[in-house]
RNA sequence: CGGGGUGUAGCGUAGCCCGGUCAUCGCGCCUGGUUUGGGACCAGGAGGUCGCAGGUUCGAAUCCUGCCACCCCGACCA
């Protein structure tokens, strides 16, 4: 086995995939464009899962669940929505198959065809505002705050592991409220939950922001994201919440008699994160020795490793190991204590690395020897030498330092890729060598965005919330700007 | 969907131009032994319809045609 991973400088692409695929995450499977979440990837996903699922019921959203299958007429309802999915829809016709000619193979039954096709989910807005329309008649019935986990499908040209797969998971919130200033709160909300999430569980700082028409979602009036940045100077967008108006509610006739008893379309919202954020985990804080995991989202956060020679030294740092592991539980640390006999230290310590765990114990000879413990970081890769009475402290207290380390890090990293630029030369030129977000003067039209991205393959991520009102020129015609927005090519 | 590339054992590969002892090498796997403070070593062993289907040929991993899959770049996107 190599011992490097590819060098990211090399090919950042080759990197990527290499490392999720060793690091046990996810492979491609048998199915086009679809992947394979493997177990310890899995793990990672439900951390991630449980956590925003606690977010949400602090707020009060309620879980639910909605068909897989959306009738094609829903979608033909809403019209830029329709604009926005339709070249990336897998579509059910038949609901039979039957046995060939040649006695063999199957093929799709001619007489099973669908009076309506359906459409498999690419997002669920239509059929959940169908399914609105008969939950909602009063104020009384609002706000409807509802969650929904699934998987989705979109049917991409290109695909990706994590990043951009033909099927992934995820959460879909969708809100019904009132009024439209109770909906923008609830759309700002749920950005300002996931930025939450993103820096202070997952160690991601993010940017929030939103978005200027062009890259607004199908059907959307505002759309809210936060924007996060990844080791290779690529921006990626790790999550959003829009808010929607009107626009469902009257495409599916969804209205409610106010307290002056007059009927009133609701204002809607809905926000989602995905699969999508094991590949920003990945890309944000990985290195060539493999994944780092912020402790918050190691399935394993300590592991300890043995070394001994024969059963009896075996036994004697066992019964150390034991120890420690029910220490260390009874304070809600994950620990695995590797036993295998059939591997050496070495190959254990590389292969814990590999998947990022963040904190290695040895114990050796010479530790049951002076009461100690060896204990490494793995963002750092830094050992030190622990005494018994510190050791269980010792932990606890580096996992919190560790997952803080994490975060100032990737947000060190961040903060020196925002480059000013006031002129398109230094704007390209920045975009080429030094890459990362660009902070540059725009005009506010759609036509000089897209001009822009099609000289430089950069795109405006967001217009940041906490942007400084400044008046300048735009950087690419020069015509006047009120502020700033961050520029970057993205994944 | 357009351009480029790749497909040989679980993984990574050599061979392809120039058809014939060519199915190569490394890792991994199995057995035995010695090892164990950073990916162990020695010896022996198992494992392959050379992506699939046709064609050319006495003979195809190698040449031709079609198809499929994957990767990279573009368009699209969470």
């Amino acid at each position: 086995m190599s011992k490097n991973l590819t060098k990211r400088s090399e090919d950042y692409s080759k990197w990527y995939n290499e490392l999720v695929v060793k690091a046990d995450l996810a492979e491609n499977s048998a199915v086009r464009g679809c992947m394979v979440i493997k177990p310890y990837g899995y793990a990672i996903w439900e951390k991630m899962q449980a956590e925003l699922d606690r977010m949400f019921k602090e707020t009060g959203h309620q879980n639910a669940y909605f068909p897989l299958f959306i009738p094609k007429s829903f979608f033909s309802k809403e019209a830029s929505h329709v604009d926005g999915f339709a070249k990336e829809c897998a579509v059910v016709t038949h609901y039979r198959l039957r046995t060939a000619a040649d006695g063999k193979t199957i093929e799709v039954d001619p007489d099973a065809k669908l009076e309506e096709e359906l459409i498999v989910r690419p997002t669920s807005e239509t059929i959940i505002w169908n399914t609105y329309k008969g939950w909602i008649q009063s104020y009384r019935d609002l706000p409807l705050l509802i969650n929904q986990w699934a998987n989705v499908v979109r049917w991409e040209m290109r695909t990706r592991l994590f990043l951009r797969t033909a099927e992934f998971l995820w959460q879909e919130g969708h809100t019904a409220h009132a009024t439209e200033t109770e909906a923008v709160a609830e759309a700002e909300q749920m950005m300002n939950v996931y930025a939450d999430f993103a820096q202070n569980f997952m160690a991601i700082p993010v940017i929030k922001g939103i978005k200027t028409a062009n890259e607004r979602f199908a059907g959307a009036i505002e759309t809210y994201c936060i924007e996060a940045l990844m080791q290779d100077g690529k921006a990626l967008q790790a999550g959003t919440s829009h808010f929607l108006g009107q626009n469902f509610a009257k495409a599916f006739d969804v209205k409610f008699a106010n307290k002056e008893g007059k009927q009133d379309y609701v204002w809607a919202t809905s926000w989602g994160v995905s699969t999508r954020l094991m590949g920003a985990l990945v890309m944000t804080h990985s290195d060539d020795n493999g994944l780092v995991l912020p402790p918050n989202l190691a399935p394993i956060q300590v592991v300890i490793v043995p070394i001994y020679k024969g059963d009896e030294q075996f036994e004697a740092i066992s019964a150390e190991a034991k120890q420690l592991m029910a220490r260390l539980r009874k304070l809600g640390i994950t620990v695995k204590y590797d036993d295998r006999d059939t591997h050496k230290p070495g190959f254990k310590f590389a292969e814990y690395e590999l998947k990022g765990v963040p904190v290695r114990v040895a114990i050796g000879p010479n530790d049951l020897a002076n009461g100690t413990f060896e204990v490494a970081r793995r963002d750092t890769l830094t050992k030190e030498t622990v005494i018994s009475a510190d050791i269980v402290s010792h932990i606890s207290d580096l996992l919190e330092e560790m997952q803080a380390a994490l975060f100032n890090k990737a947000l060190n990293f961040r903060d020196s890729h925002i480059t000013e630029v006031n002129t398109f030369d230094e704007f390209k030129d920045v975009l080429e060598n030094k890459t990362g977000f660009i902070s540059a003067h725009w005009d506010g039209t759609t036509a000089t965005e897209e001009k822009i991205k099609e000289l430089t393959k950069a795109t405006i991520r967001c217009i940041a919330l906490d942007r400084k009102e400044e008046a300048g020129t735009c950087v690419y015609t020069g015509a006047p700007s009120v502020g700033r927005v961050l520029f970057a090519k993205a994944y």
